[in-house]
DNA sequence: GTTGAAACAGAGACAGA
DNA sequence: TCTGTCTCTGTTTCAAC
């Protein structure tokens, strides 16, 4: 799908708010409410956009602590990694989670209750996981930005 | 603010999907339409919902690459921290950031066009942060998972 | 918690550039 | 094909009860 300036400007719209009404959104790209409408559900049918969600405040509902966790993995056990991604996928704590190169093998980003909660967390995750060689974590100490938000210039 | 089981349900399916309607939310939850519409707007003014959001995807607007960095500031130069704290909001590729115990000082999740796009930014980055001592940059080869989503029983 | 009125969303049909 | 207008139904929003 190749995308118009239109569609790039909606787009950065969308990521800020997507609660504005279609009339706003109209207004702000040039076009007609029902033109923007069918701009929308073309970036929606096309997934450029994968869906919409309410941002929630870990903090104010009881899990302040976030952590980051850097997994190594062995290599030698192919057959254990498909279990490992369905534990990051089904593990609702784990937010993000990405496989890289460099240092450790897979990064995640945790959220947890407390340092308490998060220790049984790796606890799960070691038994669960027999192929995880080591893992170090970083308590998270200042979130800066938080955002999923893609520049789209 | 205290939160109901009733808000908690609320807030995990405006997780899951922001574009429900008040019906069959309330449906859900087992509320009235406009008693649903009341908690909600409650949970927005108390900042438990931050905001709501499209997610794009990168590759769809053309940012197939993301990279990990850690970066290690000079402790003795408090005066340069604000503004690469500044830096680190306003740079849109940066899409989170986070001060860490541990090796690095700070990590970031960084969006980008391609490695070259990402080794301009990474100049720039160097250039207008001379407290920078170092940094190491690790590439997204998957993503396992993507979300803000926050468990909240 | 319910009702009701006005604004808004979503989807379809239609005509014009 | 994309845009704007029109139209209809269902939804949201907000005030009053």
């Amino acid at each position: 799908m190749t995308l118009t300036r239109t569609d790039r400007e909606i787009l950065k719209l969308m990521q800020q708010d997507a609660t504005i009404t279609l009339g706003v959104l109209a207004e702000r790209v040039g076009l007609s409410p029902s033109s923007a409408q069918r701009r929308l559900q073309k970036l929606r049918e096309e997934r450029v956009i994968l869906r919409d969600v309410s941002i929630v405040d870990p903090r104010k509902v009881g899990r302040p602590v976030s952590m980051l966790v850097e997994v190594e993995l062995e290599r030698d056990r192919p057959e254990l990694l498909p279990p490992f991604m369905r534990w990051v996928t089904e593990t609702p704590e784990v937010q993000e989670a990405w496989g890289t190169s460099g240092r450790g093998d897979y990064t995640l980003v945790i959220t947890a209750q407390s340092v308490e909660h998060f220790d049984a967390l790796a606890d799960r995750m070691m038994e669960l996981n027999r192929n995880i060689r080591k893992f170090t974590t970083s308590v998270v100490l200042k979130t800066l930005k938080r955002g999923l938000a893609v520049p789209v210039d």
